[in-house]
RNA sequence: GGUGGGAUACCGAAGCGGCCAACCGGGGCGGACUGUAAAUCCGCUGGCUACGCCUACGGGGGUUCGAAUCCCUCUCCCACCA
């Protein structure tokens, strides 16, 4: 592949990509010299999975080492100890050191599903910017100003807004910068959401001597709530090393809407091929895809079925949890509906299942359960039944 | 340092002495419908040993027959001025 495929091809599915031309020179570059570029991605070490949101941002990565570059990963652990409240909400929770270790190992595990592992460089930042010192810090910020810092959208935005700015807000940047410097980033990419950041990083490198690293953005991926940005603070998120039934199930939850996004960012299949497909048979693929893609596709076939029944045809799984029911323990031999409801663990507060009873959502063995004073007289293999996917099986003890 | 404003349930946001377990929106849950766990429509949404009881409107104290609502104080937040 000569460059200019090679930068054609980069750049699909970009929302920034800045200076092409100093991608383009770059990979000369690398052409010439044999000499692999450094690209650099960093991810935030607070939630333990990584979601197909961050499968955006992978998938381009990947490309690149496909080419032959080197991908850095990033961990922001010095970043994240400091606490990066960035975002809408002030203060993030601090995290310890150990859980961050703890997420970073299945962290690893699941960008694999999607990096080369030969050619991905695993960092942390604490390696340097523990040893930056104040001093180091201090130097650093002498490098931007404040003006410059409030031309950043959500810090223009929540001043007028009067929320407030932490100082260290406009560190963390600065430090997220200061990473590039320590790498030797040729290139930092991100979601769209990151390009000031990434930005800074450009306007930064040049003052430590080095050439500045290409940007790349790309769009963020909309959750499962059809309309925010996927992020696991905000729940409406798909990991990647979710069970295959999950994965299958969320995406058959998304709004349909979201498709045409979903396939181009996410897959290899042009849109034009599904678009005309029903609605439900466009999703069905979408699901098989993702499944096949971090588990197998038996997993997806087995994730497929098991929705046909448990959802569009409404049947009963074929596994569900067990409940133990000592008979022992009640009198007359019957059980109080909530009680049980309780035991099976399918409710949180029992005034919950009062309701879940009273709207008709509670089930034994196919029979609608309306009363909430309703005494069962349990059996072996009863199927309870709560809300529209939870199900238990009761087992007689004693 | 000064002045003014604010803190309400999962989130946002009303209420400003009894009609408040607290309007409304979002979210969540349930039901109906559907070749989708989509969309749409309807309902529910503090807890409990449940026609009653308990806990709740930033913390503590007070006024009152009665407070989320009034007073005092503490904590935290925001803005403006310096």
């Amino acid at each position: 592949m000569n460059v200019d495929e090679a930068l054609h091809l980069l750049k699909q599915g970009t929302t920034e990509l800045l200076p092409e031309a100093t991608l383009k020179q770059k990979l000369e570059r690398s052409a010439q010299t044999g000499k692999p570029l450094r690209v650099k991605l960093g991810i935030d070490p607070s939630a333990p999975h990584l979601t197909l949101g961050h499968a955006v941002v992978l998938r381009k990565l990947r490309q690149f080492q496909d080419l032959g570059h080197t991908a850095i990963l990033l961990v922001g652990d010095f970043t994240r100890l400091v606490g990066d409240p960035s975002g809408e909400s002030s203060t993030r929770p601090l995290i310890t050191k150990e859980i961050i270790e703890e997420n970073m190992k299945t962290y690893q595990e699941q960008a694999f599903k999607i990096l080369d592992p030969e050619k991905t460089e695993l960092r942390y930042n604490s390696e340097w910017l523990n040893p930056l010192g104040v001093q180091g810090i201090i130097q650093l910020t002498s490098k931007y100003t404040v003006a410059r810092m409030l031309e950043r959208d959500d810090f223009s935005k929540r001043y007028e807004e009067n929320s407030p700015i932490s100082v260290l807000e406009f560190l963390y940047p600065l430090l997220q910068a200061y990473d590039s410097v320590a790498l030797e980033a040729d290139l930092e990419m991100g979601g769209h959401d990151q390009l000031f950041n990434l930005l800074m990083g450009r306007d930064i490198q040049p003052h430590y001597d080095q050439e500045s690293q290409v940007v790349l953005t790309v769009p963020l991926l909309i959750g499962t709530d059809g309309t925010k940005s996927m992020g696991q603070s905000k729940g409406n998120y798909i990991g990647i090393s979710e069970a295959p039934e999950q994965i299958f199930g969320k995406i058959m939850s998304l709004p349909d809407e979201l498709m045409q996004q979903y396939y181009e960012l996410l897959t290899n299949v042009p849109w034009d091929e599904v678009k005309d497909l029903h609605p439900k048979a466009c999703k069905v693929r979408l699901g098989k895809i993702m499944v096949s893609w971090f588990h197998s596709e038996a997993d997806a076939q087995a994730a497929e079925d098991n929705f046909e029944q448990v959802y569009a045809r409404k049947e009963v799984p074929d596994d569900m949890p067990e409940v133990g029911v000592n008979l022992a323990n009640f009198e007359g031999g019957s059980i109080w509906i909530i009680e049980l409801l309780d035991q099976a663990n399918l409710i949180g507060t029992r005034s919950e299942a009062r309701r879940l009873v009273q709207q008709g959502g509670v089930q034994i063995d196919g029979e609608k359960i309306t009363e909430v004073d309703f005494q069962v007289t349990p059996q072996n293999g009863m199927v309870l039944k709560a809300g529209k996917h939870k199900f238990a099986k009761i087992k007689l003890e004693g």
